[in-house]
DNA sequence: ACAACACTAGACAGGTCTGTCTGCTATCGT
DNA sequence: ACGATAGCAGACAGACCTGTCTAGTGTTGT
């Protein structure tokens, strides 16, 4: 329709194709199980062009996280700006993990889960605590806004929540651990606002 | 000293030796980065032991997560079994917890992190299940037994933060999270039983 | 003394994994 | 028209991994 963008890409780059089928093999079954072969045949495409993109599986790996991060945060800040109280913005962290947690394919946190199968010091711990201090800033302005005594403080709690849900999430998801974890964080902030 | 048994194992056997090796290698760097050549190596053992002993590199996992899970259990319980009120030995939980996750070798769930590495129908989450079945069970024995009018839903919760406190030992383990978590649990513990 | 047993050392087979390289094709900007 | 860019297909090298097999050693119960 639109003559909008002169740059019109007609199909999906191999980098994208790359980065979706990584998203979900590696995901689904571990960044180490699964091989390179089998993300470049669900990919449909060439070996050398995954390595002439990525350079080495390390590096497609560290993309596919720092992807999945960028997803997470936007999913997360899209759906608290739905939320008009600093309230319900706060305890709104668990509704938009619950959405996430009971899809099928759920299988916890990525990043904890990368970073399980990998020896310390590896690209999926950089990126998993990247991530991990995101989340923290995040939950500690929430916590201001909600006006939290101890803003850090409650940060600490909800993300102790945060994670027990996303574990929760992956082993009992028919328990739906999120909303439980929901009803945990409002009795917190009742009492870290006084 | 003493004559007692007269099958004295004058050495460790290769069998014992095996394990602690497994437990050690595996939980620190993953049952898939681990290779059989590194355990029987550190193990001091021959290939060919480890093979009339467990049959499969699938079972030596097997083998270390059940002794992990029985050793957790013995930990666990000996632990409780200093407090006197129910109350104290429900809030132990974390105690027992923490003094687990304060090591410096602590890395998060072995169960948990076994299952994280391998595909979905594996021998890790089979026994992570019966391990994750056997503490809520314990978890609610200990919330019947501290008056909890609910002592399931109790159980959940501190599940939730069971795991939330592991996830937070491994990532930042300065941070002592269970001990929040001991926290959060007394509060819930006085809202469930008025 | 001797058979049974538990174990060691290491070669070997067969598979899989990452990463490289060659050769070919299609598209696009100039 | 043409060179640059991006991509495809697949062979190949080299490492590593699980699992098997042979052959030898030391200990123990009878």
């Amino acid at each position: 329709m639109s003559a909008a963008s002169p740059i019109a890409p007609a199909k999906v780059s191999a980098r994208d194709r790359l980065l979706a089928a990584a998203d979900e093999l590696f995901y689904a079954e571990g960044v180490h199980t699964v091989g390179i072969d089998r993300i470049i045949e669900r990919a449909g495409v060439a070996k050398a062009s995954l390595y002439s993109t990525f350079g080495s599986k390390d590096e497609l790996v560290r993309a596919y996280l720092e992807a999945r991060h960028e997803r997470r945060r936007s999913r997360m800040l899209a759906g608290l700006a739905q939320f008009d109280s600093p309230r319900e913005r706060l305890l709104g962290v668990f509704d938009v993990l619950s959405s996430q947690t009971v899809k099928p394919q759920y299988r916890g946190c990525a990043f904890y889960n990368a970073t399980a199968e990998s020896p310390p010091g590896s690209v999926s711990e950089d990126v998993a605590k990247k991530s991990r201090a995101w989340t923290r800033g995040l939950f500690t302005e929430l916590a201001a806004d909600a006006g939290a005594h101890d803003p850090a403080a409650l940060a600490g709690q909800l993300l102790l929540l945060y994670d027990g849900a996303m574990v929760g999430g992956r082993m009992e998801p028919e328990l739906d651990p999120a909303v439980a974890a929901r009803a945990i964080a409002a009795t917190l902030l009742d009492a870290a606002t006084d």
